[in-house]
DNA sequence: AAACTGAACATTTTGTTGATTGTTCAACAT
DNA sequence: ATGTTGAACAATCAACAAAATGTTCAGTTT
């Protein structure tokens, strides 16, 4: 039963040629099916839909994400500086999806769109580096102790949301939204910080 | 020319019993126009669109939300429990709108659409209220000082932009939305305080 | 039996048509 | 002159048909 894992990685790699160059709604089963010189019915044996493939294509890629945020977060500086820098990070990257790559920007809507929780599993990640970032602060001495610190998180999560969907409101100046986002971020610390 | 003044309101009268009845696109300008026994040019002698004159509804119904700002600023209680009501607010506000009167919702979405530019005048006058709280809180020694009151404004309004707009979000929970409203509250709460 | 196909089906997208509606303006009325 | 009209124009919308596409499954191949 190796064989069907090889095959659902050869679809996976065939459909993820396809998004890339062509875009999510551009890319069809048959198209993906053809590539493989197999039918499109087979295509089912291996994915329940054409969202799944979309969906472990965003998953494979995911790590690439991860190791963005991990390195910010192992990286040196107090978990102030990191804090405020992983959030530049996450804003760059955004907008740089927006602007060069509006195929993986279309993918990664449609997935958003059509599958909320696997955007709500990706936000529940991000958390876990931010609660590291916290944890590190308070261990520091310079974040105030709390307990809960995943709902902490989540309320940073909701005051930078302007910053990790920019295209909602129709604002792709990205000088404006790096002002924004550090007095925002200069709000939030100041909020974290031990009295 | 005090003529022309008052066909201007017996215009936006008409207009807004229409708009408020059947939404925004669902009037046209011939209704609106056979309501005041006129002809559809001649509306255009008052307002140069049907975009306008729907501005012009919203700008004459604006007292109404700048009345229920101006009371919870007005009312008893510190800065911090007012900064923290005012969101309340606006929160329920305009929740409501989305959920009872989809008619006003749909002109008000209309407007923030087409006039990217009214609805930044709008943030512009809410910063006017949060500057007053901001100013009183200083005054009570519990905020720390700033010196740019409509930047620090502007940075609150940036954090709270999900609680603004909770459609682009597909967030129609009001119970969520509360609690995470009261989470970021107490977040930027904690960084407006003196030190 | 297990793997696979491709035609059949259902859903979505696209294209097209005509009607509707926002807007303009030459002609008319005051 | 000034104010008003309604037909003309252009843009948009709605409804429908046609095409394309996602999905399923009876039947074929291995």
């Amino acid at each position: 039963m190796d064989e069907k894992a090889e095959t659902r990685d050869r679809i996976l790699e065939a459909a993820g040629r396809r998004f890339e160059h062509y875009g999510y709604s551009k890319t069809t089963m048959s198209e993906i099916a053809s590539d493989l010189k197999m039918s499109t019915g087979n295509l089912y044996r291996f994915y329940p839909s054409k969202l799944d493939i979309a969906e472990a294509h965003a998953r494979a890629h995911e790590c690439d994400e991860d190791e963005m945020m991990e390195a910010v977060v192992a990286s040196g500086g107090s978990a102030g500086v990191r804090l405020r820098e992983f959030h530049r990070v996450i804003l760059e990257h955004t907008f740089k999806l927006i602007d060069e790559s509006k195929k993986i920007f279309e993918l990664a809507q449609a997935i958003s769109r059509e599958r909320p929780a696997y955007a709500n599993r990706r936000l529940a990640i991000e958390r876990v580096y931010l609660v590291r970032m916290l944890e590190d602060g308070m261990a520091e001495g310079l974040f105030e102790p709390h307990d809960n610190l995943d709902e902490l998180a989540e309320m940073i999560q909701c005051a930078t949301m302007k910053f990790r969907y920019p295209q909602l409101y129709n604002c792709f100046r990205i000088d404006m939204l790096r002002r924004e986002l550090e007095g925002t971020m200069d709000l939030i610390y100041k909020g974290l910080l031990k009295r």
